[in-house]
DNA sequence: TTGTAGGCGTTATCAA
DNA sequence: TTGATAACGCCTACAA
């Protein structure tokens, strides 16, 4: 291992004691201005870095911010959205100084000391959580550390923990709006299993919503609800497609931009033109929804990243005793799918 | 702050010398049994988990890998990619007991400095630099540095350097010699600038010897080559499409899956079915490829990134002394958009 | 304004 | 096999 230069090194080429160093390049007390000059010049000549890592040490300052994940990078669509989170965190650390360490958990594992060992041995400033679905049993504990984190796109029930996560609520509410201001009025909406998933729920939830604040009907036939995938989403629109003519929607609101391109495909292939007899929109502006012109609702990932991370140095700097809880509305955005006029 | 459980705590309630704590959990030297077992259960007892900063800093082993990105995380499907070089990276980083730290630089930016401050403020042990285009001069100096680096996606010109990469060249043959297979003769090819871009020089060299060792003609009015926009791609399918009927393609191969989802609705616009009157091609996996139905190579971004930090492990160690290069190979996947048959 | 001394938590090197 | 001691590179009192 080649020689590092260290802060003694700069020490005896600018001719004065380590400390006057320190203080020079942090700013962290008195240095006269030929010192400190000197101290600049012999720290370039040197190409003299820092070992934050030492510095951190001693100074008892944590200037790292752990991302844990529990994470599949399998060949999944999800995985744009991973990047965008990171890019968010990595520019709000970037601009607070500090560093994001990385960790992925995959298989079984405990979360929770998964958590306390990554937290400990980093010396985390910070704890972000980046799981499909945490257990919250093990994030109790969590909070006896006293290591700032957050969960990020996940709801938590226990109000006493910090999240940031997408507002899917607000997701499906913003399309039966739009549809409504497109002049439907008999709106279907095809979605998840209502037990199990509570994305499911806020979507459906949304929907319910909306339509009871537009004062329009609501009718069990055109409201199925199972699973995600696209297969049940057709026999979803065969079905609503089999009542009789005036019970059929005029636009429909799937959970998912696949479950609505699926239908799409569907309802062409019965010979209906999309969207003048039938309107269709879904929800995650999915990178299969912009080629297929389905007007979606797209979630702001970059964001989420980007705002965990100030609620990291909010949380460390005590700003605020109580938990941080943020819900990011979605972005509409309208496509051919559901109106003749755009693009 | 709350007090921190240190090795000292373990070792007053193990009822040794801490350095007998080190050395029972670390393995690094002779404990009897009943000590190490007092000190295991010590540790579980007290939760405690030894600060791997404190003890890189003493023992100058450098435990973590740096992954230093010049990226943007705009709206782009190129994000996946990212995603998943970073899970290959994570998993083989897991195994290997090291931690992986990022850092992103977008905007103007000195590489070289980015490169010399990262890896001595944090000690990395190891740097990955996943860049679009890298400088490769700033990466000359960096060898004097000795820390492990490897170029991620970037074959520089300098071969001195470690490198791991798609084979580009290996993509575009794969589906030339798929084309041929399936009897076709006149094999046109639209691509990017072949000037600027080693990606499109790449591409097209692989059409170009994929063509030579199937004795295939060449003919310059079917082998466009300016930039890799879906219009550009457009503009070449109509100049081909005017060529007197013996002298048009009876399948093209595009640069990217985006030109060739352009060219195909294009050419359906024209009347033509695909594959039957012309079979199509792209190169990348893209999200919009499937659904688009078109035959494509896809890169193993995973392995990419598991590869480099195999390749990490291999410099550190020293078991090699030359740079480190590889080439992982693609992965074609037949659609419908050359094959009556596929799927 | 500067230098001295001590310690952050760990590991390495001794001597016992 | 164990314990004492000295680092690692930096920061922070405090004293000069």
């Amino acid at each position: 291992m080649a020689h590092r230069v260290n802060i003694e090194d700069v020490a005896r080429e600018a001719g004065v004691h380590r400390s006057t160093v320190s203080r020079a390049l942090t700013g962290s007390g008195p240095v006269s201005a030929a010192n400190r000059e000197r101290v600049l010049q012999a720290a370039r000549k040197l190409d003299y870095h820092p070992n934050t890592v030492a510095g951190a040490l001693k100074s008892r300052r944590r200037n790292t911010w752990g991302l844990l994940s529990f994470w599949y990078f399998t060949p999944s669509s999800l995985d744009h959205y991973y990047a965008k989170v990171l890019g968010g965190l990595l520019d709000t650390a970037g601009k607070a100084e500090h560093r994001v360490l990385l960790q992925n958990v995959v298989g079984r594992f405990d979360q929770s000391e998964s958590c306390r060992r990554f937290c400990h041995e980093s010396q985390l400033g910070g704890l972000l959580i980046l799981a499909p679905r945490t257990e919250e049993a093990a994030l109790k504990d969590l909070r006896k550390q006293r290591v700032p984190t957050v969960l990020v796109a996940y709801r938590p029930r226990d109000r006493e923990l910090s999240f940031i996560d997408l507002d899917n609520v607000h997701a499906s509410r913003v399309l039966v709006e739009h549809l409504v201001h497109e002049g439907h009025r008999r709106i279907g909406f095809i979605g998840g299993e209502l037990k199990l998933s509570a994305n499911a729920r806020d979507r459906h939830d949304g929907y319910l919503a909306a339509m009871d604040r537009c004062g329009l009907a609501l009718d069990a036939r055109v409201d199925l609800n199972r699973d995600f995938t696209p297969g049940f989403a057709v026999q979803a629109f065969d079905a609503m497609w089999a009542l009789p003519r005036t019970a059929r929607p005029t636009a429909i609101v799937c959970a998912t931009d696949r479950m609505a391109a699926a239908v799409g495909d569907a309802a062409r292939a019965a010979g209906l033109r999309i969207p003048e007899d039938l309107a269709l929109c879904g929800i995650d502006d999915d990178p299969i929804a912009a080629p297929a012109e389905i007007t979606t609702v797209r979630f702001p990932f970059y964001e989420v990243g980007a705002q965990a991370g100030e609620m990291l140095r909010t949380l460390s700097e005590g700003l605020r005793d109580g938990p941080l809880q943020v819900l990011l509305p979605p972005q509409i955005i309208v496509r051919r799918s559901t109106s003749g006029n755009a693009r």
